[in-house]
DNA sequence: ATGAAAGCGCTAACAT
DNA sequence: ATGTTAGCGCTTTCAT
């Protein structure tokens, strides 16, 4: 903190604004370069992020608010950003929202979205838990721009980067058709969370698509909780019809679903057919390896980030934009084709 | 951003310095107070921190890094953190460190601290991967006070809140010895960690002090990922003479351990004992509930907070500290008792 | 208790 | 290409 930009410039016998120029990117002539990159090195300057701001009216940090920090993909989603918000030179303010939380019920979002406002951030990357958009009032009001994760982009509000979870969905769902699989368990997510209601919407897709019937007691609510995936088999497992195949739509209900296939002592795919949304390490590496839609992290991530960018640098061309990503379907071995056993 | 103290001045006919000593909690007038306080309310005031720390030298920041942001354990105090920071005023500047990726090779741990410190954090949250004190020499030089989390205080470093790991484990296994179990497989944690390192130690401890002989079968070294954890019970269960019991050292080989099981049909507790080091929604749920130990997080992240505020306002009592607090066992169903059954 | 004024480190407009 | 200078919004002496 001792060193300032006037050091730079006593050491290099330029005046401040040419050092402040160079830092910027501006144009300097060879020799000064070459100075100033030595006394900046030897001095050790670093320039002073609250001064810059004061001035440029930017903070060059960026706030993210996103919840469920403790699945692997969202886990992976943050670590993403923040690499490459730090290659852009902008740092993360991370707010984490509680998934089992209070937070669920009161939904503080506004109140985190206003906090990060004041503190003053330059851009926001949300992935709220429902599509109601209270909490980008002053957002709009102040100009900060919004990418929206996990949502599509709202006119005049916000930009959104997502994964056409409906496209996943039905893929996999109709793989386990043309498996011959008729009842198809499925654990859902929260009501009102677009990658839920996608996820779902899909599922009834395929099962229509094939002229299947949609049983109401093979589409258990869930809330993207291990808990709840777990719940969901032990629901199905009590029925007088158990389903042949099951549908876990996200990382967190796939786990908890497999504890209770393992407690159950249920064989995958033997006694039932399984195919999760998210695909994870473990997944392609238990037995049988695990039939699964994968999100393409590493994109999702960079288009949110690319598009905030130019947000935050004035470029509002196409405002607002719906990135929509396709997943990935990796079919492994988790899924029983019953057509193969009937012929044996 | 609109809005500055000048605004909220000329509003209420005061002085800028008022306002200032005002916001900042000094002595105002009864009169002035609520004229201020209505003023700031109407105009929507909100003081400026890149002013503010322009002129304090401070950036009301805290910088944390962090690695295995996908397990429960750890997102619970990265969201526990945030929220006693934020009470406090200050926010988080997050770096998640990858655990299987290239960071762990890597392990640019400098790197990020120095790039925190560049930014301006005025405290930094650290959670390293081994104890290698290199990274903090320009926290040091600068007297950017550092707390480790997971790591013993370090002298002229740092302070360290950790949880008493070798106790932990040692109460588990002990527990597993006292229900008559003689060969108890563990997969470790990575070498150089502290917590793993003391979870091994509590193993052996306990094995020695009730005279049992340990075996280098049974000892599986791991890396606490659900992976390594999953190799572990596969690289046990291939053994002629299979252990009894089974110690998971962290939430991630818990994890993977469970598939494992799964996969290879073991039953818990009939074929094999299972304790746990963290403990996590589903092992209270399913059956049989898992043995496991809890970290007390909400306090962990209690402990370094007030300690780094300390040490941010100046307070250099009694430094370095070590925190250590201890864990706590939830005995449930996942532990056979031999004796029992050699009753029966 | 309140006010006037200096200045934190930087950028940007303007002058050279 | 380089230099001079005003001022961003705030805190902090120092007066009053």
């Amino acid at each position: 903190m001792a060193v300032t930009i006037k050091d730079v410039a006593k050491e290099t016998n330029l005046a401040i604004s040419t050092i402040s120029k160079f830092i910027n990117g501006g144009n300097v002539r060879e020799a000064n370069r070459k100075k100033i990159e030595e006394a900046i090195d030897r001095l050790g300057f670093v320039p002073n992020d609250a001064a810059r701001g004061l001035r440029t009216f930017r903070t060059y940090t960026v706030g993210m608010i996103m919840g469920g920090a403790s699945n692997q993909h969202t886990a992976a989603l943050i670590s993403e950003t923040q690499k490459l918000l730090r290659n852009r030179g902008y740092s993360l303010t991370f707010i984490p929202l509680g998934m089992a939380e209070e937070d669920i019920k009161t939904y503080r979002l506004k109140e985190y979205v206003d906090y990060l406002i004041d503190r003053g951030v330059d851009g926001l990357l949300i992935t709220p838990m429902k599509r109601n958009i209270d909490f980008l009032k002053n957002a709009r009001e102040q100009k900060i721009p919004v990418v929206m994760m996990e949502e599509r982009g709202i006119e005049g509000e916000a930009d959104g980067v997502m994964v056409d979870c409906t496209g996943g969905s039905y893929e996999v769902v109709e793989h386990l058709i043309k498996n011959g699989h008729r009842k198809i368990g499925i654990v859902t997510g929260p009501r009102g969370k677009l990658t839920a209601d996608e996820r779902r919407t899909g599922y009834i897709r395929a099962m229509e698509d094939y002229g299947l019937p949609i049983y109401k007691e093979y589409m258990i609510e869930g809330d993207y909780t291990a808990l709840s995936g777990y719940r969901s088999i032990e629901q199905l497992w009590s029925l007088n019809e158990r389903p042949t195949a099951f549908f876990a739509t996200n990382y967190d209900t796939c786990l908890g679903a497999l504890e209770a296939i393992r407690e159950f002592g249920i064989r995958i795919p033997e006694d039932l057919s399984f195919v999760t949304f998210d695909d994870f390490d473990l997944a392609a590496v238990i037995r049988p390896h695990l039939t699964a839609v994968r999100q393409p992290i590493a994109k999702i991530a960079e288009m949110a980030c690319e598009l905030l960018y130019r947000r935050m640098n004035g470029d509002t061309a196409d405002f607002p934009r719906t990135i929509r990503l396709k997943p990935e379907c990796f079919y492994r071995d988790s899924v029983l084709d019953l057509y193969d056993r009937e012929k044996v």
